[in-house]
DNA sequence: TAGATTTGTATCGTAAACGATATAATCGAA
DNA sequence: TTCGATTATATCGTTTACGATACAAATCTA
C-alpha cells in the first residue's frame, strides 16, 4: 500500500467530516426563522411521517443516542412543538408526538428540501452526481453500523 | 420536480450527517488510547505537515471556526502537546506550535489511516468507491464553502 | 414468586461547534 | 498623526454529541 492510499482515510474521512457542517450551517438560514436547529428539524422529519414515536424509535431512525435526544426533546417540548408521554403500557417508555405547533411546522418547512437542492445542484453538482453520493454514503452508514468495534 | 427529488436533499444531508458521525466514532478506539479526540487530532495532522501555524491558518485548512479552534487549543496546550505563541512582530497572531510530546504522537498515530481504511474496505466498499467518494464530497465543499448564503 | 437481568430513558461530565460579541493590535485614509 | 476600519483571537451562551452511569420498570429464571 503506497502512501497516498495510507492516507486516504483521512483524504475521505475529513472532508466527510467537514461537509456535514457545512451543510448544518447551510440549513441555519432556513430553519432559523422556523426557531429550529438542524437536530430538531430532523426530529419532526421522522415524527411528520410517523406522528407517534418512542425515544428509542427516534434515536434508531436518526442513528442518535437516547442520551443525545433526552434534552433535545425537552428542548422542543418547551417550544411546545412535540408532547412527551409516558406509555400507559410499558412506563419506561415515553411516546413523542406532534402537537398541533410541531404539525402546522410541516407546512411551513415544505420549500426546505428544493431550496436546499437548488443551493447545492449546480454547474459543478449535477442531479446525476447526488444519487451517485447517496448510493455511496447509505453503503459507508452500513458497513459503519454493522461492524461494531467491540 | 418529482416527489422523489423534492426530497433528496433529505436523503442526502441526514446521511452525510450520520456518516460523519459514525466516522468519528469509528475513529475513537485509536485515538482514545492517545488521549485524542478526532478535532484534536486533525490539528496534529496540519500541524505534522506545517510544524508552526497561526490560529487562522488552522481555522482555514480544517474550515473550523477560530472561536471553535480556541478552547480546543488551550486544552491541547494543557495536555503539553502544542505551544501558544504570541506573535511578536503581529501581537494579534498567535503562533501554533508542537511540543516534543506532540511531535511524538505522530509516530504512534501512524498506523491509524491504515487502521481505518482496513474497517472500510470490505465486500461492500471498493478502494474505487472510497475515491469516487472522496471526489464527489470535495466537490461539494468547494460549492458550500464559495456558495456564501449571504 | 423472589432475585437477577435486561430495557428504556435520563443525568452527568466533557468536548465540540457556532453566532454574537468583545478586545486588542494593526492598518488606512483624511 | 489621529481616528475610524479591519484583523486575529478570545469569551459567552446555547445546542449538540457521546461515554459512563443511574434508575425504575419490565422480563426472565431458578
Amino acid at each position: 500500500m503506497d502512501n497516498s492510499q495510507l492516507h486516504l482515510s483521512n483524504q475521505i474521512c475529513f472532508p466527510l467530516y467537514s461537509v456535514s457542517r457545512l451543510i448544518t450551517k447551510a440549513y441555519t438560514p432556513y430553519l432559523k426563522q422556523m426557531g429550529l436547529t438542524y437536530p430538531q428539524y430532523l426530529v419532526l422529519m421522522v415524527l411528520w411521517e410517523a406522528d407517534e414515536l418512542s425515544v428509542n424509535q427516534i434515536s434508531e431512525k436518526l442513528l442518535l443516542e437516547t442520551n443525545t435526544l433526552s434534552p433535545l426533546l425537552k428542548r422542543m417540548e418547551k417550544m411546545e412543538i412535540i408532547a412527551r408521554n409516558r406509555s400507559s403500557e410499558d412506563e419506561r417508555c415515553v411516546h413523542i408526538s406532534l402537537t398541533e405547533k410541531g404539525r402546522d411546522l410541516k407546512q411551513k418547512a415544505a420549500p426546505i428540501p428544493d431550496q436546499m437542492l437548488q443551493n447545492l445542484i449546480s454547474e459543478n453538482i449535477q442531479l446525476e452526481e447526488v444519487l451517485q453520493l447517496k448510493e455511496l454514503v447509505n453503503t459507508w452508514i452500513e458497513v459503519l453500523t454493522t461492524k461494531q468495534t467491540t
